[in-house]
Order: structure tokens, then C-alpha cells, then sequence
DNA sequence: AGGTCGTTTCTATAATTCTAGAAATGTATG
DNA sequence: CATACATTTCTAGAATTATAGAAACGACCT
């Protein structure tokens, strides 16, 4: 099935600077800037360039964090789209979702023992 | 929260021998008995022997899969315990619901993006 | 066009992890 | 007690993966 796919994703979380990463994006994810009209929209996804200062701590490898995000996109889990000089940060959130799907399936299957 | 336990599961689900084995203990934990009197037990699971037979293919490295089990084991994902001459080796329930709400709670966080 | 800035690719090295044979441990059975 | 069996630990080597500097790329600005 998805099983390679849910392991690929698996994988890609397991490494901790990849965690902190998605970490940061689901953060950045829930704040919502609110227009003149007063309509609520999402924030645009963090930089690359953002998500390395924030994840090694302002240092400056952004080859490392490039590696990193690379491998996070190749799992599907994140999303990397230009945006002019920038490169935006998305959670991928259809990935999350089949996650969170396969772990449920996975709880209620363990549920019989 | 236990950022750092959920990120060691997905570290041990990455590996696909590793995945190989929890798909199997899911499998085996889903097989139940019926009793004489009707009631209805589920199975014992399987020992470490069965788990590499049936996920190298009846091949007969027993140390690598005693090197997953305990890396499944530290994860607390699994948890194998003795019985007599074998090792019984199930399907932590509570590290499934941990993932499965982990998951559930970012799949929530990701849908305001 | 030239320069700067954000990011990626390339490269080599360091670190980690996987694999499997061999020996060791523990447990039942004759 | 000796033997066979199930599993683990030890060991070394192979394979994979992470790190970070350097160079390259592309986009913006003047």
C-alpha cells in the first residue's frame, strides 16, 4: 500500500533537526493576520532562510537546512515553492492528514489485544 | 510536548525492516480465539522468532532482528517479554494512541494555513 | 551590466546506523 | 547433567546519512 509512503514520512521526522522544522511550520501555520476589511487569512509560510535561523539558531548553514528541506519535500511532508528571491515553507497538510489516518487505523487495530 | 518521544517512534518506524515488523504485530494483533465458552480472547503474539521468520523471509539472522526489536522496544513501541523458552513481542497500545493523537492535533494546527 | 542576497548543488568528511557471523546466556527437555 | 533450542550480546565491517564549506545559480536592485 501507502506503507512505503507512510515510512518515508516516518523517516523523515525521526532526524531532529527535520522535527524541529516541521515543528516551527506547524507553529507558523496557526497565525492569521487580519486584513483592513477584517477578514482573516493565513500568513504566508516561513523562508527558507527563516526556518534555518530559527531551527540551528541564527547560524548560518543554510546548505544543511537546504539538505533538510529537501528530504522533507521528497517525503511530501513540506512544501517548498518560490516566491521571488525567497523559497516559501508550507506543512503539507494532505500529509498530515494521511498520518494521522494511518496511526488512527493503527490504534484501533492495536485496540483488540 | 514529548517532542522527543514522538520523534524517537517515527526515528524506529523509519527503518522498513523495522516498519516490516510493526505491520506484522499490527496483523497478529487483530487474530483473536474463541474460547470454549464462546468468549472471545485475542491471541498471544508472536515471539521474535516468528517475527523474523516472517519478516526476512524465513531467513535465519535472529541478531538483526533482535537489534530492531530492542531499537522498537526502546522507542516504546513494542514491548517483548518472556515467556518461557520464547519472547513474546506485541504492539505497545499506548505509543500507537501517542502517534495517532500526535498527528490529530497537527492535522487540526495545518488546517488554518 | 555589476553587485548583493537567498538558496541550492557539489564535495569531502564525520557520524550514525544496519547487517550478520560468532560466542554467550538462559531455558526447557531427554 | 547434557543437549538442543530461542534469543541476546559482541564484534567488525558495510552502507547510509548528516554536516558544513565552497562554488554556482537565479532574482532583485541601481
Amino acid at each position: 500500500m501507502d506503507h512505503k509512503e507512510i515510512a518515508a514520512m516516518c523517516k523523515a521526522l525521526g532526524d531532529p533537526t527535520r522535527a524541529r522544522i516541521v515543528q516551527f511550520l506547524l507553529d507558523c501555520c496557526c497565525e492569521v493576520e487580519v486584513g483592513e476589511g477584517g477578514e482573516v487569512r493565513s500568513t504566508e509560510g516561513p523562508t527558507a532562510g527563516q526556518v534555518c535561523c530559527h531551527v540551528t539558531g541564527s547560524e548560518t548553514v543554510t546548505s544543511t537546512i537546504s539538505f533538510h528541506l529537501k528530504e522533507l519535500r521528497n517525503a511530501g511532508l513540506v512544501s517548498v515553492e518560490k516566491r521571488g528571491k525567497y523559497m516559501e515553507c508550507k506543512i503539507n497538510r494532505d500529509a498530515v492528514a494521511k498520518l494521522a489516518d494511518f496511526f488512527n487505523d493503527a490504534k484501533t487495530r492495536s485496540g483488540c489485544c
